[in-house]
DNA sequence: AGGATAGCCTGCGGGC
DNA sequence: TGCCCGCAGGCTATCC
């Protein structure tokens, strides 16, 4: 499932393919997968225009778990891939896997290729901006700051005040923008914290160590080509190679690797979590602590 | 207000 | 072998 790491891998991939190429001609197959209220128009044409047809792109963008095309003309098509979606590239005559659910006829000097959207499971989609600004002020602005490149200080000014659990908190993307249950997971551990630890209640060490898990944890994630669970693959087709690296995703039952502990596994806001109970110990604020 | 719940959707794997 | 069911999860809407 894409999160932060496999957005960024995809975006550096399909900026090497698309950025400096002319968009022909677009084709969008399941009407609902894009909400194109951004762009000006109501008309199949306009339509098309909003999805980038008869453009060049300039380049490409991401914050937290979406990403944005942008066009010479400042046109943009965000893409979020939800759970299951993915960026092919293909020859225009190639088969079309199932579940594709928009095509572009992409040109770049002589050669001719086609960028593809498919998502099975449709959680993901496609929404289009006549502008950066728009893009900024219409999504993008209600996101949390991006994951990989924040710092304590930051982090403890979003997590500052919050009474809900570090877990609930980080998967919020209001709050911090890029982490799913996977690197969340991952990020506790290694900063030996409570996924039900109050947000709010970290001492500075704390929100030091959080950080650097977290900001660790997406660039050796994103240097190895992402996580793969399923059916996380990227343009080419190559599984992510950061899997076998999750040292409790997936892992319920088995053995902590720091100090053996079997691992604790709950539904922790909504998301089945695991953690160490004795690496990662549930604090209780202390009254006469501050 | 904010936490819990349901719903969206398909693929896959476990169990029988 | 084959079928059925439950689970996976990002995000939004709705309820309490």
């Amino acid at each position: 499932m894409p999160e932060l790491p496999e957005v960024e891998h995809l975006r550096r991939h399909l900026e090497s393919w698309i950025q400096g190429a002319r968009i022909k001609d677009v084709q969008l197959g399941r009407k609902d997968v894009l909400d194109w209220r951004g762009s000006p128009g109501s008309r199949k044409s306009d339509r098309d225009q909003a999805l980038l047809a008869e453009s060049q792109v300039r380049r490409l963008d991401r914050h937290g778990k979406q990403m944005a095309i942008e066009t010479r003309d400042g046109r943009i098509l965000c893409v979020h891939l939800g759970m299951s979606g993915r960026i092919e590239i293909a020859k225009p005559s190639e088969e079309r896997p199932a579940h594709t659910h928009c095509c572009w006829n992409l040109q770049a000097g002589r050669r001719r290729f086609q960028m593809r959207f498919i998502d099975p499971r449709r959680f993901g989609g496609l929404w289009t901006f006549n502008s950066r600004e728009r893009l900024l002020s219409d999504r993008w602005g209600a996101l949390g700051p991006d994951a990989a490149s924040i710092d304590p200080d930051l982090m403890s000014e979003r997590l500052k005040g919050r009474s809900k659990g570090l877990k609930s908190s980080l998967l919020d993307q209001a709050v911090v923008a890029g982490l799913g249950n996977i690197y969340v997971d991952e990020a506790l551990f290694r900063s030996r914290l409570h996924p039900k630890q109050p947000a709010g209640s970290l001492k500075r060490v704390e929100i030091e160590r959080l950080t650097e898990s977290v900001v660790g944890i997406l660039h050796l994630a994103i240097k190895q080509g992402g996580s793969t669970i399923h059916t996380w693959a990227d343009l080419s087709g190559h599984p992510g190679g950061f899997s076998t690296q999750h040292q409790v995703y997936g892992r319920a039952g088995e053995m902590c690797i720091t100090c053996g502990q079997t691992l604790s596994t709950a539904l922790v806001a909504q998301r089945t979590t695991v953690w160490c109970s004795k690496c990662q110990r549930l604090r209780i604020r202390k009254r006469w602590e501050n």
